[in-house]
DNA sequence: CCGTCTGTTTGTCGCAGCGCAACTTCTCGA
DNA sequence: TCGAGAAGTTGCGCTGCGACAAACAGACGG
């Protein structure tokens, strides 16, 4: 692990509170790990052996139905956890990551996650927090599912992957990675055909532009009043 | 509290691997408290100021939208935490809590929380369980939500209210507690009217027989197959 | 014992969005 | 350079579910 990561990981939440000493103590039981492009870093149901720190890239993670269909539950971004399949008690992954760029991250093994935990109190806190936002992620997702048409849906969706992958261009904000429709669709609960004409209607409106697995945000403002405006 | 709380509550999941003597002493922080029917515990958006356990009664956990409808989370049951606010970082409760029926809470200072954390470790550990079965089950409604038909998700909501409150009689498994059609609404993303019709039919199926308020699931086997298998 | 209120039932109607299918366009590998 | 497959677009018909409306029943207070 380079210096350069070294000095990035260690101003990252999960680690606030814990001294410096602290943390080259964490880090030093992780071992980096490479995943090229639509790899998976495990899949759902696979007994959990790992849990990881996303250090560069993206990752999808993704829940299979009983009915075989898939649903995005999100995507990660550099910085965060995932697979932490111990710290909730569980012994086998529940949801499939799949890197959706080549990517690069730190793996522990599960065995270092209770004394780590002991040694650092603070990771504990950290990780609840953690836990707690994605907790209401998941809920307001509920909420949106239960009370909002689909287009809105579709543009909230969007707004968050500006949010967390946004990088201005001189068109606009463009989505940093590669996300199809059928992705939007899955993330949102409907058919990558009705995102599409959604898509194609926000681009004849001059909204977005947008290509293959390509979404660039012309208007984020525009887009932000159809997502939470009443009107039509 | 009376020794019968004290040893019903040594025994919750909460207070695993606690000793004895560590959960009188997480005991004698809290005080007990008393909600009648329809009172609210706390409401959406206030500053959090106490965490609680529920001991005896049934609490509804709702969301209020921007727009102003609201949307079931969960029923709490006796011996679970709710408003825990301050373990995940927030200082204002995410959610609106309501007694369903007269009942009885202790509640903790938030003040109490770092200090019973430190002294309990263990505490953290079991927290962080509740806090991902919570995430899983918040990420399986958006799941359900995301791919399955009304009346699925109405079978689901019911099965998931026997599991977790369903008391046996002679006609079948009575839901023990009061509960609207419009409450079964907003825990499904639908109307009071669907919700309705839906149960009007499986009543002249003779799935469930149901009254004001009031649900007993007759045949919880086909209902379960009506849940899952794919066939109409 | 009666009036009122809240929760429930039932019917009709319209439309959003899904399934299906045909077609186009882009990408990538051989 | 070309072919195959993946991703996206678009039109059409059908239906499930929400909106609105109206009546009904059990609970509760006076």
């Amino acid at each position: 692990m380079s210096a350069i990561d070294r000095s990035l990981v260690a101003c990252l939440p999960i680690f606030a509170e814990c001294s410096s000493e602290q943390i080259d103590d964490i880090l030093r039981e992780a071992r980096p790990a490479r995943f090229e492009k639509n790899a998976n870093v495990f899949e759902q149901g696979e007994k959990a052996a790992h849990f990881y720190l996303l250090l560069h890239g993206r990752i999808r993670a993704c829940k299979l139905t009983p009915a075989g269909e898939e649903v995005v539950i999100r995507f990660i971004a550099p910085g965060e956890m995932f697979g932490v399949a111990m710290a909730i008690g569980r012994d086998a992954y529940p949801a499939t990551a799949t890197a959706v760029v080549d990517s690069l991250v730190l793996a522990w093994p599960n065995s270092a996650w209770p004394s780590l935990l002991a040694r650092n109190p603070a990771l504990a806190v950290n990780t609840m927090r953690t836990l707690g936002a994605r907790l209401e992620e998941s809920q307001t997702r509920v909420i949106e599912m239960s009370t909002e048409a689909v287009e809105r849906r579709v543009a909230h969706a969007i707004l968050r992957l500006v949010n967390q992958a946004g990088r201005k261009t001189d068109d606009g904000v463009l989505i940093d990675f590669p996300i199809s429709r059928q992705d939007i669709a899955r993330m949102t609960g409907t058919t990558l055909h009705t995102v599409s004409r959604i898509l194609s209607a926000w681009q004849t409106l001059g909204l977005i532009s947008s290509g293959r697995q390509k979404i660039v945000v012309r208007e984020p403002h525009k887009l932000y009043l159809l997502a939470e405006s009443s009107e039509k």
